[in-house]
DNA sequence: TCATTTACATACAGTCTGGACTGTATCATA
DNA sequence: TATGATACAGTCCAGACTGTATGTAAATGA
């Protein structure tokens, strides 16, 4: 009897082949994650209840309870898959932008549409909002930020460079980011002429005193810590 | 019988008057405001029930019940409450640094740690949050920012005056407020010394083309809104 | 092939929340 | 001072959430 049931999803979904435990483990992990970041985009932090997160992720609670023994693990890796999608994305925003004609205003609007105006971006300010009761995840936000920082600033200084100021490129480009963190956070309450004027106000307020190096095309050198993030994607 | 307590309070109090029923409600509900606010900026948004409002107020669940019936109720007047506490702090900010030898650093400053590197601040960044999945909410941030801004901007332009640039003084200090949010959501994962940099950075990088106007030490014309606003904190 | 581990499913227990509801004391006023 | 309105107190309840305990099928390894 057991016999049959296999033999019958054969027949339906074309593809005999059971999968192995680890398969079946980081497909779950992953569905899991991804609907979690999901639900804290759109529900909030305190919308996403672990009922919600596993109807999203069109899971049982079983499953989530056997991958993630507390609600608390299973945030702190979203928190953990954050940072790599996070990684990924501003790696190949960098790598787009190498050969855009206005590097500076490329990289701001690139920034801001592919990284601050995005449920990501929703996402993180969640975790960082909860962090202020939460010693552990904000222990993990701190440590992401700190290593997102240390990726995007020897790129900052191998694109661009400086002229008439104290400041380094990487320098222009955290204060950058604050401002796209105060902008993202209100997006929803701002209209979309006054985002439009701070991203350009800024470029032409630093296009004086910042511009891309000429002839760099090719991909900065990347800091160890870059692929060691990024190894345990898959 | 009746009359037997009402005595004994007295003995204690010192202070047989028995309040007014408005002065009742009124204190009533600027405790649970203050509770709220008070309950935003430290348990957060989810933290925020009901129950954890009235313990922290000293009052019953049936005050509070009965001066709002709901919670988005009482959400939505703390907000209102919000607003008209940071017109207040806005107002006796910019009057602190009218007689400051410099100007633009010490309006910074003084912006950072009497505006978002605050409590309040917190509150707001949790309703901010939570105004994403609440249009009614959203609604009334939307207009108090504005309000913010309305009163901003004119004393923006009063103090200070931009050279070399197309900006107006009112456009650098919003860009000034998105950077400020930034820091502020994310103080508690960054370093002291970071915020500080930045800080100071804006201001080395504004002074050149925004400075203070001379000889101003007199209030900026108040907008009407300004008195509209508040006539009604008491 | 069989025992053991892994992956997942379901049911349940205990806690908490928000709103409704009831009861009581105080105030305003005619 | 009688009467209705207001201010507050306390309780109850239906629903939701998390964690746990238990059951089953699939996969792994000997």
């Amino acid at each position: 009897m057991s016999r049959i049931a296999p033999a019958m999803k054969t027949a339906i979904t074309e593809k005999p082949r059971r999968r192995t435990q680890e398969e079946r483990s980081e497909a779950m992990r992953k569905r899991l994650l991804a609907a979690t970041l999901e639900s804290l985009a759109e529900d909030g932090y305190a919308g996403s209840t672990l009922s919600s997160i596993v109807r999203r992720a069109g899971v049982s609670r079983g499953a989530q309870v056997h991958h993630y023994p507390s609600k608390q693990a299973l945030l702190l890796d979203a928190s953990e898959d954050l940072l790599k999608r996070t990684y990924r994305r501003l790696g190949t925003l960098l790598l787009s932008i190498s050969e855009e004609d206005n590097r500076l205003q490329a990289l701001v609007d690139a920034c801001w549409e592919q990284m601050f105006a995005t449920p990501l971006y929703r996402a993180y300010c969640e975790l960082v909002a909860a962090s202020q009761r939460d010693e552990e995840l904000a222990q993990a936000l701190g440590a992401m930020l700190r290593r997102v920082m240390a990726l995007f600033e020897p790129a900052a200084n191998y694109y661009f460079e400086t002229s008439g100021t104290k400041l380094r490129p990487a320098d222009m480009f955290l204060q950058l980011s604050c401002l796209l963190s105060g902008l993202g956070l209100q997006a929803t309450l701002l209209s979309k002429p006054v985002i439009r004027s701070q991203l350009d106000g800024w470029v032409r307020q630093a296009s004086p005193i910042l511009r891309a190096r000429k002839g760099i095309t090719s991909p900065p050198p990347r800091p160890a810590s870059w692929d060691r993030v990024l190894e345990t994607v898959g």
